[in-house]
DNA sequence: GTTATGCAAATCGTCAACAATTTTGTAAAA
DNA sequence: TTTTACAAAATTGTTGACGATTTGCATAAC
């Protein structure tokens, strides 16, 4: 139940509503894998669950079918969802896309205080390694990019990206490999020098290749069957009634 | 890959279910105007309006304010957004970090049946404008926009520029100049020609321009007072009780 | 004349019940 | 044995009603 560093959205009020609470268990809950992509999402036992009516939870719903964490589908319900590989490919491609931008802007309008705020942050990355927090890691690796995005001053961007950043972590958790690879530390430190360096071609060259390194590590060569996609488990299409 | 809810935004044509029937009819009513910025929403209005239930209406409220259109005040109800300056010189250098990219991963990957493409929709953009359908060229010139990021072959980019075109949209509508000032499809056929020519820095210098001048035409150099924003009016803010 | 107080109207927030749909289970017919 | 038809259960879709909060207005107090 507890989740101390629960990715917290800034949604300018600093007060939890009750249904930001509710959306925010369950996207702890997505992207802890307590909740299996796949899985179908029941609206009268979640809100047995918290306590609230269905009404609550399908706005829940709505929230989290808007950053593609979950699949609406209608009259059957939510489901938590499978992102393909061909997404996969495409929100690190996207990634690649924006915070090339971001960190040319960042690199651009660098200051001291700004280095410093990046510096701090890569610190208690570093602790939560060696200590061995591997969730803090996580988590703090993702806030990494958000740094950045809030560094480029463009809310719009940093919005945009967070919900990216939400979504990497489900393909991640998805399709990360046994061993944990959890080595993108260095790469932002090598980030950081070329960003305080004040060579964006190589800032953007190096975001480039951290979040290559990050996708690269993911086992993307074979689809993952959903619980119920007998299709892809059995290597055939359920298209004829008898073959 | 089944994406069985889709919201198809542009398209009048299809099956429209009645709950995109709403939402469309409100997003069409902002970007036309008719609902005017800073108007509140009244969820039993809308709902007898639609011949629907409150509900109904709440839920697109929701995928309003996740576009940014309108704004959800808890206690308070729902009002057109009114997108301030800040907002929209963010709203255009967010797209013009992402068309960015668009437009280098297009002139990349270019081919004659994506030229043909282009060429085919410059030539309604044209049709439009010389039959001085201003509507029609306004929809139009967004979608080029559209198709480019379609061209970039990402749908997670391509659904988010859909979205930040919208967002242009009400601030064109909100700021535009007296006059037309609807010469934007010259633009477009420059980017055409630089995209077809092969070199990705000119054409990302294109759509740069372009964007540059879409903004640089809009009057942003004062506030536009809301109908309640009496702080604007009077040139103070809303702090102290008598001033 | 101005400010404070309390009442009334409007509107949002929430809920529980009902209707429609899909899924599952069972049995009859070919 | 297989297929089809039908009924039952589970789940989502929708609605109208009720309580909570905010807003507007009238009245009273200073």
């Amino acid at each position: 139940m507890a989740h101390p560093a629960e990715p917290q959205r800034f949604t300018g009020s600093g007060k939890l509503r009750p249904e930001e609470q509710i959306y925010q268990e369950m996207l702890g809950a997505i992207l802890d894998r307590r909740l299996e992509p796949g899985m179908k999402l029941i609206e009268e036992n979640l809100a047995k669950t918290f306590g609230v009516s269905r009404a609550r939870i399908r706005a829940a719903f709505l929230q989290l079918a808007h950053d593609k964490l979950i699949n609406l589908v209608p009259n059957r319900g939510a489901f938590v969802s499978e992102p393909t590989i061909a997404e996969a490919i495409e929100v690190f491609s996207a990634r690649r896309m924006i915070e090339d931008g971001v960190v040319r802007k960042v690199t651009a309008h660098m200051n001291d205080d700004q280095a410093e705020q990046i510096r701090a942050h890569l610190q208690a990355e570093h602790k939560a390694h060696h200590e061995g927090d591997h969730r803090a890691a996580i988590i703090l690796s993702g806030e990494f990019h958000l740094l950045l995005a809030r560094l480029a001053n463009n809310l719009v961007i940093e919005e945009f990206l967070e919900r990216l950043i939400l979504r990497s972590s489900l393909i991640i958790a998805m399709y990360e490999s046994p061993q944990p690879a959890d080595c993108s530390h260095d790469d932002h430190d090598e980030l950081l020098r070329a960003l305080t360096g004040g060579d964006a071609d190589e800032a953007a060259s190096c975001m480039a290749k951290h979040l290559d390194n990050i996708r690269d590590r993911l086992q993307l060569q074979r689809e993952k069957p959903g619980k119920t996609d007998f299709a892809s488990i059995f290597g055939r299409h359920p298209s004829s009634k008898a073959g």
